[in-house]
DNA sequence: GTCTATATACTGATAGAC
DNA sequence: GTCTATCAGTATATAGAC
């Protein structure tokens, strides 16, 4: 990415697109088989490229992990906002969730089966993964603080194991789902745990 | 295993006592890199053998893993008795967080992994985990379900929801665990989540 | 920007000596 | 029962032609 002399704007566009064609092969390959079983030949082979050339856009395998996830991060991007009410900000939670299943069942996937490999320090996206449940749990815990405020908690919740207990959920959730695909609904799940925090109505 | 003649029984005895450290160092092993990224001579250093050596007591790195897993389940059998009341048994199960925690928190961590790696339909274990959630989550719904008879559920509990839940809440929370040790209690998160479902204390 | 060819390193599994 | 030696397969990454 770090381009080192000026070019004409159409190579660049030209770049970009062939890297996101990369990054939408490497989540196919790395949803179904993981960091390290997933292979930049078989990257490579979805995107029509061979395996150097796909080293061409990323220098190396674990360079093109951890561009998934930033890219990844940034479709995400814009669905929580800090001027939310914490009770908006656990339905945006439950919504994303919804989506997740509906629209992009294999980024969900992936995220499900990178997050279990790199609990091993060694791995490549171990500290993405470190940094990210800090900031979800402190985000939710927040939230749900905001909303004890304004009297919508339920009486005796407390936000920092419900925080924790409500990241956990959309984890182990998503496990089942991928043994089950039929007879598991997350959403549904997840909703009605949510929903059992609340006075109000989500 | 399948001896094919007669031995002494000092024999069979090394033999056992054999196959238990390659089982016990490759709860190492995998625990700490999952199957495909554990390596069989890995598994033979921490042994004393060769890597040979440990394919002469399993025939293959498939049925080493597939060892390991059964060898855990007769560990944690005799937990659970079908004779337990549905109270008795969400109480088992908490007892078995908190216990895999404090006493054998490789073997959990082992477990956790494999879990995520084996949704894979090639993955030598992803039968044994699809059977195991079946098994696992229905267990749950009956204690749910016979604690409801009693009168000891919680009005508006569904028991089919929440053993999903319990059973989630388990794999969840092992992952946040192995990523912050320090600042995560599994078994109080858990006792909690469990606790709020029932009119009785645990 | 993409390719072919290759260096280098591991892997699981087998054959056969002891 | 354990070893050494080896094979065949796969992997990432690099060098250099085009």
């Amino acid at each position: 990415m770090t381009a080192t002399a000026p070019r004409a704007r159409g190579e660049y566009a030209k770049s970009a697109a062939r890297r996101l064609q990369i990054l939408t092969a490497a989540v196919e390959v790395f949803s179904a088989s993981g960091f390290h079983r997933g292979s930049l030949r078989d990257v490579a082979e979805r995107t029509g490229l061979s395996q150097a050339g796909v080293l061409h856009h990323f220098s190396s395998k674990s360079e093109l992990v951890a561009a998934v996830l930033t890219w990844r991060d940034e479709q995400a991007e814009g669905r929580f906002h800090d001027a939310l009410s914490g009770v908006q900000w656990i339905r945006a939670l439950v919504d994303l969730v919804e989506s997740n299943q509906r629209e992009s069942p294999q980024l969900a996937e992936m995220y499900a089966l990178l997050s279990s490999e790199a609990t091993s320090p060694e791995h490549p996206v171990h500290e993405y993964f470190t940094q990210r449940y800090v900031w979800v749990v402190a985000n939710a815990r927040e939230a749900l603080e905001r909303a004890a405020q304004v009297g919508h908690l339920r009486p005796g919740v407390d936000p920092a194991s419900a925080a924790r207990t409500l990241i956990a959920l959309m984890d182990g959730l998503q496990v089942q789902w991928l043994y089950d695909r039929g007879g598991v609904d997350m959403a549904a799940d997840f909703h009605r745990y949510a929903q059992s925090l609340f006075t109000v109505d989500l």
